[in-house]
DNA sequence: GCATTTACCTAAGCCCTATAGGCAAGGGCT
DNA sequence: AGCCCTTGCCTATAGGGCTTAGGTAAATGC
């Protein structure tokens, strides 16, 4: 008898569970699910996860880390209101490309493992943009709290489908939205 | 033997319901859970809801309801920023003191159920405070998403507790949001 | 007062999570 | 090479949630 060894690990499953995620939707992540997709039993998962909330957790931290990496990419090197947008779209693209894992980004993590989590760096680019609009705290922070709002708010409605009972393109709501922050912004600037 | 029959009813258990999601998050709202709370066995729900997806409904249908009524209330007799406030608190303050409720709210509807539920007098009512704005199409569309996202997305991420690590009061930043989105919407005012 | 409806029940099956304990493949050591 | 022992995956088991089938007795209607 052949028996070959399945070659998992934390890692792997936390790949194959935002996999997962983005195409039956993050609800649809559990160990059974996992344990089919790899040919194995159930119980054999947890020789590399203590639970499925490890399991989800771990999916939130790769997906934070993942859209931070995209955004820190499509940042670099521009500033005002073309790091907006850059931001912006980043982020937004990433929601709709991976709707499992923007969702699993939105796992609720334990105020530890949030603060370990690439969910500062989103904070901290978030400010960086911001430096072109020369705004003095508390200022800052309540820009940093009302673009996260939008940005988040706008996928979030869009991913539900809150977007398309009208004929009018979403993209061009989001492009004058962020045209609207943009102005906004200016409005506020301390100069 | 005295037995006496709950007196069960599908109103009832999506109020029971509501208010469970608002005590323990929307997730813990099981069958389960509800049949404990009335002391009843499981399979006699099935007599009131067709599955625990119609439960959800019920309740989603019975938040957005709510909220319209909150809201509609808030903004009767106001007209430009002071309605702009009164349905941004309105709904902030919904959020805040029914975080279960309001998840529910956000429960994906198929599309009939929501076409009929009370979302609809949400966007109007959205509309309705863009009045004061002069706003023609599809500035109106555009605007009413932009409001939309940020009412939401605030909401969503004070719940999720994503405000509460800086010690700048999410009062004051929801005011400062709010200021910026009534500068932003006169900006775009045709007139 | 009888028939029908209906509110709630037991029983049973399926899926997901989780723990305990077993076996054998592979890597490290001599 | 041969041994040990770590460990990757297993079976077995238990508990909780969802759902359906089919039964009984209370409530309702005539």
């Amino acid at each position: 008898m052949v028996v070959v060894r399945a070659g998992l690990s934390a890692e792997r499953l936390t790949l194959a569970g935002a996999e997962l995620a983005d195409e039956a939707g993050f609800d649809q992540v559990t160990l059974s699910a996992l344990a089919r997709r790899f040919d194995v039993r159930v119980a054999s998962l947890y020789s590399h996860l203590k639970n499925s909330h490890e399991l989800k957790t771990r999916i939130a931290l790769f997906a934070l880390e993942e859209l931070a990496d995209r955004v820190a990419d499509a940042v670099a090197g521009r500033a005002g209101k073309d790091a907006l947008t850059a931001f912006a779209n980043a982020y937004r693209d990433y929601a709709r490309a991976h709707p499992g894992r923007y969702e699993a980004a939105r796992y609720r993590l334990d105020p530890q493992t949030a603060a370990a989590s690439a969910g500062v760096r989103h904070a901290q680019m978030t400010r960086a943009i911001l430096r072109g609009y020369d705004l003095a705290e508390p200022d800052q922070t309540h820009a940093v709290r009302m673009l996260g709002s939008v940005f988040h708010g706008y996928a979030s409605l869009e991913a539900a489908g809150g977007f398309s009972h009208t004929d009018v393109a979403s993209e061009e709501s989001w492009a004058w939205t962020l045209d609207s922050l943009d102005a906004a912004l200016r409005g506020r600037s301390a100069s």
